[in-house]
DNA sequence: AGAGTTAATTTGAAGTTAGAAAAATGTGTG
DNA sequence: CACACATTTTTCTAACTTCAAATTAACTCT
């Protein structure tokens, strides 16, 4: 006799074939708008008469918006459908120096944004923030808010409920998510800036199948998003994706994972601003931007520290093409900006390894609009699933 | 105009609620056998109703026995159900120096078993494969075969169609699994060692939701089976999992990969050998397995090289904990037999990582009969799911 | 013997998709 | 300008599902 009454949701009833396949519909359609009803379902494989019922709830929705007919050559004309501007999610990016606030459509055009100004007080941060998505809401009542996606440095607990390290902020959000949700009575979901840009690189990719990439995000630490599987690689706890922590120099430094050598205590911010240090004479104290500047001024010692970084970078990602042989590997952060002086030693280092040879390598280029822009994956992926 | 005509199978149609409902019932069942139609409503959160139409399939097809009426207290008394004695797949487990035939249940009893003599000429070798396959299938032809699931050292290609990396085995097994496809007329399915033993892993365990866990394998070389939101994570080419290519010495020995100092070059069963030999005065020639029997008989050199072996291990396992929060990290391998003297020197060298912590780290018992059990999550993962 | 209890089945309603047929909406042609 | 033909979209029916409620089955207790 069993007498346990867990609520499970591993159960299918007869409406989940619909879930599936609207959320096939939409996958095809952001690929391929704007396109007709036939070639929706040439592309996704369901029949005209089911598009035709999908795409009905669909418009009807806000989701979909019934385009021109177009000119061809013989029979009726095909009507163009294309995600609709009218449904949009609210993204909130919190950076170590600033919080970004935006109205991005489904299809993925920033349709508003501005700056909210944080607080000392980390309270008074949340207040601010909410007040500010309230009045953002007024002002674009005319647009369907599918919910809200936030994006933060740092590491969420397992349920993204709040977040648990975030050693560059200086306001700790305690359950952010939670007040947000229950003051807008949106859908709320927050995730860490690796794994918001690999869902939004997932989210754009062209290709049919999703293949498994990982985004490493390089600021004061090293942190990494997984996409393997269909989904992001949580791991026990939401601790997955530590490869910054794990050791590379056999007599390293001091790490703040307790641990000394780890991968981020050589290849993150501090690094980069170290090895500068070690080259000039007047040891002056910079910061990773005034280091970027006096690169982009053309200064060799900030050129060659950087460098230095980049091919650490490009070592400690070996170590992530042979663990998980990605197709693509995905550098994020105000580095970036660099990857011209950057690229060279990082592919020379990377390559060096047999099993780096087939990943593709890049830099996520306008990381700030993606970070807006990984607010729709964050909303729409659980949305979709979720009805 | 869209013209491309993939045969996409990623539609849902009207019956996918029926397989994905199966496949919870057999999973619940497996986890809670015997158990009767209402325990089974509570624990996978269906309708009695629904639960009585799926197991009167399931009945039918010989997936489910019915068993006794449980004397309980008052009201009508619950039929029991159990996983079908009668239902098996068909187990193939190449090891490098032996190759068994099995039948095994899907409750995972081994029904049957015995050796199968591989010939020099690999060709040989799988005409004579196919062969004892056939005598086994009409020797227990009173049981429903499932499939075939074979389990290879070595690394299979992507589609599990061929091996295409297996220094070990002196036999390349050269499109094995389609062979046995086009003769037995089964679904036949082919993965490595780490592969089905993590699948088994997932497969046994008794939690309601599956946990990511990693299998590191060791022999020869070092190979880690990878499962990752809900399924073994491949990587681009079936090359994930490489965990044992990942440079951990500074200025290593060779390894087989063209690098230098890889994990594997320290921690793998040659490795114990190079260490034990380092020990010891005369240095004798000795295998792994003539190693282990030496530690078993009380050697100290053998006993110390496997500590060293051990510590290796641990600390390679160091990289798995943080790069991926498995909630657990299993052993296999020949070298299981000598954990009694592995547990301290590993463990102590694992939880020195402070993300180590709370991995659960154990050897898989009994590998030999896991390999052939493997078998049956092999076929039924995919046979389930694919119906 | 009858009331009470629990398990399993039956029945009807509602939601889905597939597939065929029909309708809509064009072009081309005599 | 009627009419055949082409292509897209909708309509309609059959077949499957699950769910929820009602019913039946089988047993215990008084």
């Amino acid at each position: 006799m069993v007498r346990q009454n867990q609520p499970t949701v591993r159960t299918a009833s007869n409406k989940m074939p619909r879930r599936v396949n609207t959320k096939l519909i939409l996958d095809v359609l952001r690929k391929h708008q704007p396109v007709s009803r036939v070639d929706l379902a040439r592309l996704s494989g369901l029949q005209p008469s089911t598009v035709s019922l999908i795409v009905e709830e669909l418009v009807h929705e806000h989701w979909l918006d019934e385009g021109e007919f177009v000119k061809g050559a013989m029979g009726r004309r095909p009507q163009l459908l294309s995600l609709s501007h009218d449904r949009c999610v609210i993204a909130i990016d919190i950076h170590p120096r600033q919080t970004t606030l935006a109205v991005v459509d489904i299809t993925g055009t920033i349709v508003w944004q501005d700056q909210v100004e944080s607080s000392p007080d980390p309270d008074e941060s949340v207040r601010r923030l909410i007040a500010a998505v309230r009045e953002v809401r007024r002002k674009h009542s005319d647009r369907t808010c599918a919910g809200i996606g936030i994006c933060v440095p740092g590491r969420t607990d397992p349920a993204a409920e709040h977040l648990i390290f975030a050693p560059n902020l200086h306001w700790p959000i305690l359950a952010l998510k939670s007040r947000m949700q229950s003051a807008t009575q949106l859908p709320v979901h927050m995730d860490n800036v690796a794994n918001a840009c690999a869902l939004l690189e997932v989210w754009q990719s062209q290709s049919a199948e999703p293949h498994d990439l990982v985004v490493v995000e390089v600021s004061e630490g090293l942190g990494t998003g997984l996409y393997i599987n269909g989904g992001i690689a949580r791991g026990r706890g939401g601790m997955a994706g530590e490869f910054g922590h794990i050791p590379v120099e056999q007599k390293g430094i001091p790490c703040s994972c307790g641990n000394r050598g780890c991968w981020e205590t050589v290849a993150a911010e501090p690094a980069a601003v170290r090895y500068y240090r070690e080259k000039v004479r007047r040891k002056p104290l910079v910061s990773f931007p005034e280091l970027l500047n006096l690169a982009a001024s053309g200064d060799r010692d900030s050129i060659s520290a950087l460098r230095t970084m980049a091919r650490q970078l490009g070592r400690g990602m070996q170590m992530i093409a042979a663990a998980l042989a990605p197709a693509e590997i995905i550098v994020v952060g105000d580095c970036t900006a660099a990857w011209a002086w950057m690229e060279r030693a990082i592919e020379q280092e990377f390559r060096k390894h047999p099993l780096a040879q087939k990943v593709v390598l890049r830099p996520c280029m306008d990381a700030a609009t993606a970070r807006l822009r990984s607010a729709v994956p964050l909303v729409l992926t659980e949305t979709l699933t979720g009805l």
